[in-house]
DNA sequence: CGTAACCTTGATTAAGATCAATTCTCGTGG
DNA sequence: CCACGAGAATTGATCTTAATCAAGGTTACG
């Protein structure tokens, strides 16, 4: 795999030449199609894995087979890392599982395989990655506490806003004639998962929402009418 | 401080005695009385704490008042770490603020704070504390995934049943006759706030499990009487 | 142009929040 | 040691939100 790609990947941005040979040497490019399984939560761990094209959900299925999704993973960004950190060399001693399971939500989705032994070894040898996975992982408790805030403290209509609002100014895109928009990269059933409700109730709130005139749903595509407006209601 | 103190927390844990002094000169001894606010999520960061004695809860406000606890720490367990590796030296430099409100629980609770950036300062020049900084936020990821599942994916009877049996399992205390017990150490009202619900639910809830002969609620204590049925309960 | 996946809409139901009123518990001062 | 009062916990009645159940409608794609 290109190197250049590999520096794409925050994990991996402080490495230099030599240690970026020493981890290509370590990963396995997979492919799916949309609805694939990269694992189940009843696997054996083996490692962990980046995106390199296409989307990847990773979620937990309740025993009445209710859905919801943790993460949402892009081009770039890595999952499955924290049981590797958790207890170091044991895991491979203990028959550790995955913690969630994980799909691929597009055609032509490629992810990346880095064996968990393997990259335990190599980072033994070069501390410096040591405070990027520290700041990956910060990052990634902040997103998590976030999401807990919105679940359990705001309604469904909050929640909705307030996401149409982070996606706007996250990607920032501005539409042909003039108004602030985000194109959904998920369908709207992975997206009420995400938003811890059901796709009925998230049709329902994106009328709502369209009938007072902040936002104009068309297909993939979320229009911003009334930016004040929708701010406030995200309160 | 005591040497023997710090080396409980486990972020210092893998510290010699040389940098065991150089951390004492960077923290400070703050002593609170139940209610006392220990941090607002609208202060300036400065560090993280550690809990040495006592018990601190981490919870987040919403507009209309509702709270929602995040963490309860107890003793040698740390608390605001996060914001400190998230983007280093640019913390203090960007006005960061805490992420979110710290109360203490108890009388006489003492927490120790630790300066932000002297600690930055102290890791850089020992390196092998990253992995331990790596491997608590693991444990803290898991935790905080566990969480949202029980919020998103159980309903209130299952949370509570759940809660009962990891802390049971945790504790492992056995009444004078012979009943698996828990002792909570906090009001039953910030346990609502924990597992995402309000007092009143929760009080019916305590008394649905006894009427089904699972548990009885005697003040602080809860006993089990079917374990088996408990597990059912929590699926 | 037909089929499957996706999305919307309506009617109904259920879980849990809210509101309101007691009751219980426990620390404090008389 | 008892009585008081405040905070904590319980209980009941009602209301609200969002899930569920059921039926159509749309869209995308072979």
């Amino acid at each position: 795999m290109d190197k250049s790609l590999l520096k794409k990947v925050y994990f991996f941005s402080g490495m230099n030449d030599d240690e970026l040979d020493k981890l290509n040497a370590i990963t396995r490019l997979k492919k799916f199609k949309k609805g694939d399984i990269i694992f189940f939560d009843t696997e054996p761990y083996i490692g962990f894995y980046f995106v390199l094209n296409g989307m990847v959900k990773i979620y937990k299925i309740s025993k009445d087979g209710k859905e919801h999704i943790l993460h949402i993973i892009g081009p770039f960004n890595t999952f499955a890392e924290v049981p590797l950190f958790e207890n170091f060399g044991s895991i491979f001693e203990s028959e550790f599982r995955y913690p969630a399971n994980s799909m691929a939500l597009e055609d032509d989705t490629e992810v990346v395989l880095i064996q968990g032994r393997a990259f335990l070894n190599l980072i033994e040898t070069t501390p410096n990655i040591c405070m990027k996975i520290v700041s990956g992982f910060a990052k990634r408790l902040r997103h998590l506490n976030h999401h807990i805030e919105e679940l359990t403290l705001k309604d469904v209509t909050k929640r909705v806003a307030g996401f149409i609002l982070t996606s706007h100014t996250n990607t920032k895109k501005i539409s042909p004639d003039n108004r602030p928009f985000i194109a959904l990269n998920i369908s709207k059933n992975d997206l009420a998962a995400y938003l811890g409700t059901i796709q009925e109730t998230l049709s329902r709130t994106f009328r709502k929402l369209e009938e007072e005139g902040m936002i104009e749903v068309e297909g993939k595509n979320i229009y911003i009418n009334n930016l004040k407006k929708l701010k406030e209601t995200a309160s």
